[in-house]
DNA sequence: TTAATAATGATAACCGGTAGCAATTAGTAA
DNA sequence: TTACTAATTGCTACCGGTTATCATTATTAA
């Protein structure tokens, strides 16, 4: 419930764009997850309500609202890329996580959260001033396996 | 140059592995390189000298190599994996990158190494304990744009 | 209400990567 | 050296995620 339709409708209508059926349930499964959804699962919980609404269109939609900073894309390396909602998260623009490799399962974690934003952000300002980067994100996972697909 | 054909031979040896000719072309393109090649990139060199070898095998291989503990794997978002040679590392199993989401150009960056490093195993034992993980191994990457993809 | 045009949905295509399978070949044992 | 045999190769077809095409539909400014 992080913003109203209304929110939501201003936002595209200030870049020109339409605030359409799709797009309004598209926000609403991302607003009602905790979960990393890639395109298909977004898909089929779309479908489950509104089975007009086709695969391609939220792909597209998705690529809209990630260009318009609704919405970021992670690949964890399991050959989908998965979203989520910025609004949701705690920090925006600080991704970590910690990825099981056996389940998928991905966690946020927010362990050491303070001393891992400002090292990034000493390293980012290191790195752009020596490579002449622009840096506008980063990227930091754990990869591994959890207790349960450790047992089995 | 790193490994002579001869310690490669006795690496695959030593798993009941064939040393064949595809697996010490690739090798060889993968020793001769700075760049972070995807599979297609490695055929293309290969199949340039060697059109007998087809891409099918070079995937093939790559996995092999991943298996053995020879070469890494990593997916910077650009739809496609890319591979590095292990020997090749300053440090083995950290990797650090600073990506240009413009031209895709990859740079191994080594500052605040051994601070990065440290960190990490204060992160990682911390998220071992906490949510009962294995953990493997990490990625970090930086995000942005080049001094010339910033101009263009 | 209507005109203009952004957005949609169905289909086909694309692209990185993989499976199946007959043919080949590296490495061992005679 | 030769013969054997399983590992490996190279086709081809296929897969799953994603994108292009294009005629149709629907949002929104006037």
């Amino acid at each position: 419930m992080a913003k109203t339709n209304q929110k939501w409708h201003e936002r595209f209508r200030d870049r020109g764009l339409r605030f359409t059926q799709p797009r309004r349930v598209i926000l609403d499964v991302l607003d009602n997850t905790a979960d990393h959804l890639s395109a298909e699962e977004i898909y089929m919980r779309v479908h489950k309500k509104y089975p007009n609404i086709g695969l391609t269109t939220v792909y597209r939609n998705l690529i809209t609202l990630e260009r318009m900073g609704i919405v970021t894309k992670f690949h964890f390396g399991d050959g989908c890329h998965r979203f989520e909602l910025i609004e949701n998260k705690k920090k925006p623009d600080h991704h970590h996580h910690l990825v099981c490799t056996g389940c998928k399962r991905i966690i946020d974690y927010d362990d050491f959260m303070d001393e891992e934003i400002e090292y990034i952000k000493k390293v980012e300002s290191a790195l752009s001033r020596k490579h002449s980067f622009n840096i506008t994100d980063h990227v930091i996972q754990f990869y591994g396996l959890c207790k349960k697909c450790k047992a089995a």
